[in-house]
RNA sequence: GUCCCCAUCGUCUAGAGGCCUAGGACUCAGGAUUUUCAUUCCUGCAACCGGGGUUCGAAUCCCCGUGGGGACGCCA
């Protein structure tokens, strides 16, 4: 018995990378890292009308930018492979084959448009939808003559038990009655899988242990466990995690607005922040704490810290931890993070490290890489443009009009301008035209960047260098 | 409709019978620091769905309601 932990995400490549798929991917990423096992991926594109290959490589890419590296899988090989389900199809025929021998599965020649027709008969009469087991034992003849018109079968699993339970690492045992599982579809006319056949095939030979998911899929499991006995299999380790809602507290959907990792990407989200929070949504750690490396998530995760219930994704808390780890972040890493963001808006900057001293005085201030675009502003505009009503009135004050003067004799002949100058040249027009506090600072800021609020002005200033600073200031005066 | 799951502040959650006049985090409000904004720090507002049991004692256990969610596909 090998006891060695495997963990699996199983995306069906039909879009982007959902929110959602991605916490349960997380989930298994760190336990697969928590227990010394590890993480495959598998690409379940079994629907061949809507896998396409593109949202296989979006799925990847946000897989990595997450920073959930996959052990065994696509682009990556292992022993179990292939990792892709239309690339395993005689494993399904082989298996299919077996159940058939057995009697446990049989051809279907039931019409989707037929069944479509029956099942809302059946909705209507406030029955199980479930199918109505015509097929179950044709006659030779019979399915001549369903050949005969063209027919191609389905093949369904004789579903026969009393009751199916199961027990689950979040929720303890669950107890399914058996007339709510009808025959269910386990290979298409086209010759490919159902979800529930071919997934139990892939985690048994894939060696999968702990197959950790959403809680959407309980109602799936039963007929999963059905497979695992038929086929003779110990059914793995199950762990169904709470689902995440929208705020109107429905399965977070495309219509909740932004639900897809790549958007997150784009709003300016740090992947470990994002890591992080989803990790905490329905998990907790001992410690209380939220702020978490993923070091910490890995090493303090435990099933029995999962509650049970669903939890609403809350973007303001999100917001919140962004902008903690934009703080906690090493300069030179947050400007590389900046960077394209700034590029992108258009601003001439050639290198990251042009960017760190910006990063340094705006930070405090952040919540996503992409507040920079607006907050940067002001070190690429020609000309600072006041911002406000206030910010052009205090600029026409005779008290500013003073202080520019001031200013402008002060910065002559200065060169450079760091910090401690330019906090030595304040003090200069302090003492030359008495004002002092905000009725000093206010003026030079809306001067020097347009805007009545914003970061120490002696580390603008440094930025902005003393060329920009001598016009900008000479500008407030003539305007 | 049937089945399954769930139920603590607005949100994320702590809580595994007495430690609970229910703790933390986000948001919000107020205050301190500061040249402004932000950061940081402090303070405050705010919850055990309802009803029955069990028990000396229940947010915690049981039952029934109610509410919410999910599933019921030749989708995954």
């Amino acid at each position: 018995m090998n006891s060695k932990v495997r963990t699996r995400f199983a995306p069906s490549p039909t879009g982007h990378l959902h929110i959602g798929n991605a916490r349960t991917a997380i989930i298994n990423w760190i336990f697969a890292g928590h227990s010394g096992g590890s993480f495959v991926l598998r690409i379940e594109d079994t629907d061949v009308e809507r896998s396409t290959p593109e949202s296989e490589a979006s799925i990847l890419e946000d897989l990595r930018w997450l920073g959930l590296d996959w052990d065994e899988g696509p682009e990556k090989g292992g022993a179990f492979g292939p990792y892709r389900q239309s690339e395993r199809s005689d494993l399904y025929l082989d298996h299919l084959e077996m159940l058939t021998q057995k009697d446990l599965a049989y051809p279907c020649y039931c019409l989707p448009e037929e069944l479509e027709a029956r099942r809302k008969a059946m909705l209507g009469k406030g029955d199980t939808t479930q199918y109505d087991k015509r097929c179950r034992d044709l006659t030779a003849a019979q399915i001549r003559k369903f050949v005969g018109e063209g027919r191609r079968p389905a093949f369904r699993f004789r579903a026969d038990a009393e009751a199916v339970s199961f027990g689950d690492l979040v929720r303890g045992d669950i107890v399914f009655p058996g007339e709510q599982i009808g025959d269910f579809v386990i290979m298409k006319s086209d010759g490919t899988p159902m979800y529930n056949f071919a997934c139990v095939v892939d985690d048994h030979l894939m060696g999968i242990s702990h197959v950790i998911r959403g809680d959407d899929h309980i109602s799936n499991t039963p007929r999963q466990i059905l497979l695992y006995q038929a086929l003779g299999w110990e059914p793995p380790v199950l762990a169904h995690i709470p689902m995440i809602l929208g705020p109107d507290r429905e399965k977070l959907s495309k219509r909740h607005g932004v639900t897809s990792v790549d958007q997150y990407r784009t709003l300016g989200y740090l992947p470990d922040a994002l890591v992080n929070f989803l990790s905490l949504l329905s998990w907790s750690s001992e410690s209380g704490e939220d702020i978490l490396s993923r070091e910490r998530l890995i090493r303090e995760f435990d099933f029995n810290r999962i509650s049970k219930s669903a939890s609403i994704f809350n973007v303001e808390k999100l917001d919140w931890m962004n902008g903690m780890y934009i703080r906690q972040m090493e300069v030179r890493e947050l400007a590389r993070h900046l960077f394209p963001f700034l590029h992108q808006a258009g601003y001439p900057v050639r290198t990251a490290e042009e960017v760190e001293p910006m990063a340094v005085i705006f930070r405090a201030g952040m919540e996503r890489l992409s507040d920079a675009v607006e907050k940067f502003r002001i070190f690429f505009a020609e000309f600072p443009v006041p911002e406000s009503v206030e910010a052009a009135e205090v600029m026409q004050q005779e008290a500013s009009r003073s202080i520019y003067k001031s200013f402008l004799s002060q910065m002559d002949g200065v060169r450079d301008l760091d910090r401690d100058a330019f906090q030595e040249i304040m003090k200069n027009i302090q003492q030359e035209t008495g004002l002092k506090g905000k009725a000093l600072w206010a003026p030079v800021r809306i001067a020097l960047t347009g805007r009545v609020h914003g970061p120490d002005l002696p580390g603008v200033a440094e930025i902005l260098g003393p060329e920009k600073c001598r016009k900008f200031a000479a500008r407030a005066l003539g305007a």
